[in-house]
RNA sequence: GGCGACGUAGCCAAGUGGCUAAGGCGGAGGUCUGCAAAACCUCUAUUCAUCGGUUCGAAUCCGAUCGUCGCCUCCA
């Protein structure tokens, strides 16, 4: 595919508070790490902003021809999950298992690409400890009665990444009294943590214990994809402490570069508060895709850039709703016009690309270039689809062709159902029969029977459209 | 207290120095219809939070003011 437009993608770095150019570290290859979630709970849609985001920018490398290598951990060792196990009398490992399944299955339901990795943390635990045992060696870090602590007046870069003065910052209050009184400064943050009885722990040079917060990124991110790899990816909220901490302890631990560049997406916001689950006000993706179509969550995020704040309304995510039935409309539309036209006098070789095939391409390369600005090209995929529907016979079908390589990294557009199930068939039968039902009261000219019909079919979400042949009906989205 | 982001129509939102300020949702009117629904056509910001400044020219640059949000603490 295109290799037109590698060379000019910026990308905006958090770290350098600017757009650079995007330059792979090894050619037509591009290696992404995205921090996953700690499997204790099930996503908000929230968290699928990254989730959906980061999966479109990635198939849209692929779309341009690179190798896409994506990494996602599963985060299944930490205290929420310890607490979580506590509070559902059960083990780490069932609650890991169990919100692993619940998360992929949620990503799936978002039209979400599964990683090319998803290591879960406790796989690499081995590596962990050699990693902070380097850093001990190194003096980076410290022991202090099991605890491993790194020491962050030791790098002298820290602090770049989140722009924050260490002398100016206030010290987090919840943080442990005990640890707090342990630590040589209260800025460290840390490696190890010994466990107490009964919680999952590993053998180490300093005790049975287990991996602190920051770890597991760093040893998993340059296992799988190097020790210099592309883009490294995250909620706004991670820059600090998260991506702060695992920048020094891969430049400490080793000389190599880590990520070249660190993108992260802003918040979505409920009611002007950002939605998180310490504020106490989700909407669980698991309740959202019961009512709403995945392309519509995918659009709701789209329309806006990625470094923007959301402010999640029902009342936009029932308007994505509604155009993705056009989509639909009209997809299904101009698949049924290419059939007719090919069934009758049209030879594959008499299509012909729009005269505006070529420039809507350099418009969605430009915009998706520019820090991928999805929303115009939200608003490109709206004009080809409307040109390509009401257009001349002769562009159906590269106007398709775009629309079909278009949507392989935006995901919206809604492709047919999956074949029909048994128990549908009875209901299809079901719902004919009451057609017919309405359309001999309708010949009668007993609107007010044939209405009663019709209602009633839309309380079961059916909506029925009379049209010149005969009555159709649909689901209702 | 330190650092950062944002404020464009009823709503979502693009545009960041120069053609009449994209696009979508919603709304209004029309065509069609038994009435609807769907579809199609038309309309829907003399103005970009406010006030100053720079400029031949600003939503776009600078300054001030007001407002909203985020990070500094587990969080996407």
């Amino acid at each position: 595919m295109p290799e037109r437009n590698k060379k000019t993608i910026l990308i905006y770095d958090t770290l350098r508070r600017e757009k650079r150019e995007f330059k792979p570290v090894h050619p037509n290859e591009v290696r992404m790490y995205t921090c996953g979630p700690t499997v204790y709970n099930y996503i908000h849609i929230g968290n699928a902003r990254p989730l959906i985001i980061f999966d479109v920018i990635r198939r849209y490398f692929e779309y341009l021809g690179y190798k896409v290598t994506y990494v996602q951990n599963i985060t299944d060792i930490d205290d929420k999950i310890i607490s979580q196990a506590i509070e559902e009398s059960t083990t780490t490992e069932e609650i890991a298992k169990r919100y692993t399944k619940y998360f992929q299955e949620d990503c799936e339901k978002l039209g979400v690409k599964p990683p090319t990795h998803a290591p879960k943390a406790t796989g690499y635990v081995e590596k962990m400890i050699d990693l902070i045992k380097t850093l001990v060696d190194k003096g980076y870090a410290y022991e202090v009665e099991g605890n491993v602590f790194f020491e962050v007046s030791e790098y002298h870069e820290y602090g770049r990444l989140s722009g924050k003065d260490l002398k100016q910052m206030e010290i987090g209050e919840r943080v442990d009294d005990v640890i707090r009184g342990l630590k040589k400064a209260p800025g460290d943050f840390t490696l190890w943590k010994p466990a107490k009885p009964g919680e999952p722990s590993w053998e180490s040079p300093w005790g049975r214990g287990r991996p602190g917060w920051h770890t597991e990124c760093v040893v998993m991110s340059t296992t799988l994809l190097g020790k210099e790899f592309d883009i490294h990816t995250g909620g706004i909220d991670l820059i600090f402490p998260h991506h702060e901490n695992e920048i020094a302890q891969a430049r400490c631990g080793s000389d190599a570069p880590f990520a070249k560049y660190w993108m992260h997406n802003e918040f979505v916001n409920l009611k002007d508060k950002k939605m998180a689950k310490s504020e106490g006000n989700v909407i669980l993706v698991r309740n959202l895709v019961k009512e709403y179509r995945k392309e519509a969550i995918r659009l709701l995020f789209l329309q806006t850039h990625y470094r923007k704040q959301i402010s999640f309304s029902y009342e936009a995510l029932e308007g994505c709703q509604s155009l993705i039935e056009k989509f639909k409309y009209y997809y299904s539309g101009i698949k049924k016009q290419i059939k007719l036209i090919q069934k009758n006098k049209f030879k594959k070789s008499e299509h012909k690309k729009p005269w505006w095939y070529n420039r809507k391409i350099r418009e969605i390369d430009k915009a998706m270039n520019k820090d991928f600005n999805t929303a115009i090209v939200v608003s490109i995929f709206f004009y080809i689809l409307y040109k390509t529907y009401f257009g001349p016979e002769e562009f159906k079908f590269y106007g398709k062709k775009l629309l079909d390589d278009l949507d392989s990294f935006l995901g919206i557009l809604p492709r047919d159902e999956k074949k029909t199930m048994p128990f549908e068939k009875i209901v299809k039968n079901k719902i004919n029969r009451k057609i017919k039902l309405r359309d001999e009261y309708r010949k009668n000219k007993d609107w007010e029977k044939a209405d009663k019909i019709r209602d009633e079919l839309l309380q079961m979400d059916i909506i029925l459209e009379d049209t010149k042949n005969g009555t159709k009906w649909r689901i209702k989205l």
